[in-house]
DNA sequence: AATGAATGAGGGTTCATTCAT
DNA sequence: TATGAATGAACCCTCATTCAT
């Protein structure tokens, strides 16, 4: 089976700590620690829930609390604060992103069929899990403070896997070489993001991945040597 | 003269009221309430400075009055609220560039020279003007409510104006038949979007205007039959 | 009349203005700003009644605001915050006690009868005005760094006109030139310190004034050559 | 050996029990209940080290829990709550000071070497322990009810031993008979008090202990017949 | 006895908005 | 119109205390 199962699209809000908390055991799925990750997870799922339908100004943390069924100063046992809970969703799920993102690719010979394939799962991803898909469409881009932390670390390492299929699609002579690999990067995620961003706001009253072919064709036609 | 110079390229943030304060005079360039309009605008100037220094929620309606030189209370005067000066601002400017960029591509035949032009005028608008790009690529991003008018109202005028250019060039055979121009002109508003955000967040530490031909290489040599 | 009446000795807490607050107008008893002077004067008082009966930790700010029927936020238009409401009591009155015992003092010849002028005024300032006896004898004392800074501004003006006493006693040849002149004043501060904290704690089941005699009787037989 | 040596000095903090604790075991130089004897030691000396350091309200109850090397929980098998702590430092504190004293006191005949003997065992007492010295000195003067308390079970026996001394020096002869030997006993404590309160504020930068007899030259030169 | 994770009440402070002048 | 003093609702976070283990 090529494409992963919609369940498992769902990206996981596991317990990848949070650094705030060092405290907390990292592993998720582990045995040990199961009983606090999972309030660590609960948290985090309870924050992307109340953040997806207040906003992230608006959100009150007794109403993370309550959605994750714990008190409201359990959520300060695992999270340092309000601030802590949007950086630690953004870690966790682009921590996670990124890696099943690296292996996937990683089977995947075609520079092309990278590409695609990585268009695929950003769409899924978030196409699989709608609240987390508004806090990511919606709520990270709030002060550039945050934004510039999301642009310099995970979204670097997002951008980065893409610049490499590019780099080794130009020395394989599939793609254009006179093409800057950190323009087109950047060009490419601008616009899958804007697919997602206009899917969210919509109201999702349109599927998301079938767009992956005619966003593809648009640029591949234009890569392809 | 082809290219606007660097001075009209500045988006004029002039007494386009808002719809929300009725009592207020709309166009500004007549004669009578010079005055008054003066003071719409130098508060939406520093409505314009202030978010984009401390970020809307950071932001302190007190400061905005400072900054445009009249008392608290003065901003009631001319704005329902503090989401009112932000709406102001964007449906202020946004008309103003969806104005102009309708006059000037009128003046285009070519469906490329279009939508190099159209690319040139998005990042030329905003590097003009530091200030407004941060509020435009960040602060306008808070609630799903505002994106949602963002999209439904003026971005709508946008996009259209993208899509009609991407029509017209398929009708002259300058593009391809078999793209979506909708999904196209999404892409592309994407992609510029995106590197306007990038420019923003880098604290422009490179120039916008010539990514003009880059991103248009890969979207033109793709779209082109 | 020798003595002050009773009601002259009430230590009147008028808007000695909060350094914190610069805005203020600061001499009470002018004609302007007597409206805004009379809330900081309010808050002031209601501050002093309500740390006095609650104590200085236990007291909420909204206590505070109703006694002087304020706002809750009136009190930040005054006050930087809930410390600078002590600070500020202590400093007014201290301020204001200390002007005055420098008057009377300065009408007195004999440093017999200024020291025990000294201790009059010193008892019946607080004798007069329970409220305001609790929080200097009590609420004052909180911190270390609320002691410290207590203790080098205000208090040492008051001990230096103690020692300026003493001095000018021992050239003029009334008291012994063996003394050292600030440790007896520390005592004798200590002494009188403690006769009011001692009446303030017994509720007030005996008069204060009267101890004058008897107290600088311990004091003065023994400081007389 | 008249005088104790300077490691006598200091307040052994033994496990006198809290009254609010009927659990624990009393006394301490007991045989059995050593250990957690231990325990309830260590916890109040946690207390006095932080409560010297922080303040008492600003002090957490976690802190002297870690400073003792226990359980935050623990701390609430040997004390009732946070406020016990305060009211059991000063009562063990000051049990074993006034044993100390009217032993210490019986040994000595001549009323005025027991007046010095007092003062120099008040001095030599808190000097020897610096966090005590702050507790006692400061955070023992919070609240007006503390205080009451505070005056009317230990003080007053620190005040009667002092009456005592007077009284029986008035029999005898050695003081003036027409002293009121409870206001004087008030104002020697008041003037001991205050020496030693100046002394932690000034942070220690000076001895104590030498100022035994100016303070004393000045009241028993008042004093005596 | 001992632990320490979990609780949840509580309050200082901010700041958008109003309104008397 | 313009002002800016006054308002008071709203909320994050702390921390004393409890209790299951």
């Amino acid at each position: 089976m090529k494409a992963p199962k919609k369940s498992d699209a769902r990206l996981k809000v596991v317990g990848k700590a949070s650094k705030a908390v060092s405290k907390r055991a990292v592993v998720s799925d582990e045995k040990g620690s199961e009983k606090s990750n999972d309030k660590f997870s609960a948290i985090l799922r309870g924050a992307i829930q109340v953040f997806a339908r207040s906003g992230y100004f608006n959100a009150k943390v007794a109403e993370v609390a309550r959605a994750a069924g714990v008190a409201d100063g359990t959520v300060y046992l695992y999270f340092k604060n309000k601030d802590d809970l949007l950086v630690s969703i953004f870690n966790t799920v682009m921590a996670e992103f990124n890696a099943r993102l690296r292996q996937e690719l990683a089977a995947i010979a075609d520079p092309q069929q990278q590409l695609r394939h990585f268009a695929k799962l950003h769409f899924e991803s978030l196409e699989a899990d709608r609240e987390l898909a508004v806090v990511f469409q919606v709520e990270f881009r709030h002060s550039t403070k945050f934004m510039e932390q999301f642009s310099e670390t995970m979204l670097a390492d997002y951008l980065k896997m893409l610049r490499e299929i590019l780099e080794r699609g130009q020395q394989q002579g599939a793609f254009r070489a006179n093409l800057n690999p950190k323009v087109v990067a950047k060009v490419i995620f601008g616009a899958l993001d804007e697919m997602v961003t206009n899917w969210v706001l919509s109201h999702h009253n349109f599927k998301l991945t079938p767009l992956v072919d005619p966003v593809m064709d648009v640029f591949l036609n234009g890569i392809e040597a």
